[in-house]
DNA sequence: TGAATGACAAATT
DNA sequence: TAATTTGCCATTC
């Protein structure tokens, strides 16, 4: 089997393993899933998930500690975190120094 | 088979 | 210091 396959379920095995109430960069989990440089990927993996899915997507966030989605998406992903205690901006911003997952 | 895409990140200006 | 540009890498068209 290709390890380019098993990227996707890589991502999937390391986003299931985050910690209800904190949170974790794409970066990270592109890092845990063995290409420290495929950030933009596992944004795509979690692109075209389906929404039947039980996934915590919404505990992944970007460097800047901000939700990168837009629209419905973002408001879903943010009150999704702050159901867990995570602290929200208006405008998406979560401070990681508090709720970075930390492994 | 090849070119384009993208829920990022780091480097540069 | 902030904003812009380039690089990365697996997936999709």
């Amino acid at each position: 089997m290709n390890e380019t396959l098993n990227f996707a379920a890589r991502v999937w095995q390391i986003i299931a393993a985050i910690p209800p109430g904190q949170v974790a960069t794409y970066g990270d989990v592109a890092r845990l899933a063995g290409s420290p440089r495929a950030a933009r990927q596992v944004g795509g993996v979690l692109r075209r998930l389906p929404p039947d899915s039980t996934l915590p997507w919404f505990r992944v966030i970007n460097r800047h500690g901000c939700i990168s989605l837009q629209g419905d998406d973002l408001l879903r992903q943010r009150d999704a975190l702050e159901a867990e205690g995570v602290v929200v901006s208006e405008t998406g911003e979560i401070d990681l120094s508090r709720f970075r997952w930390c492994y």
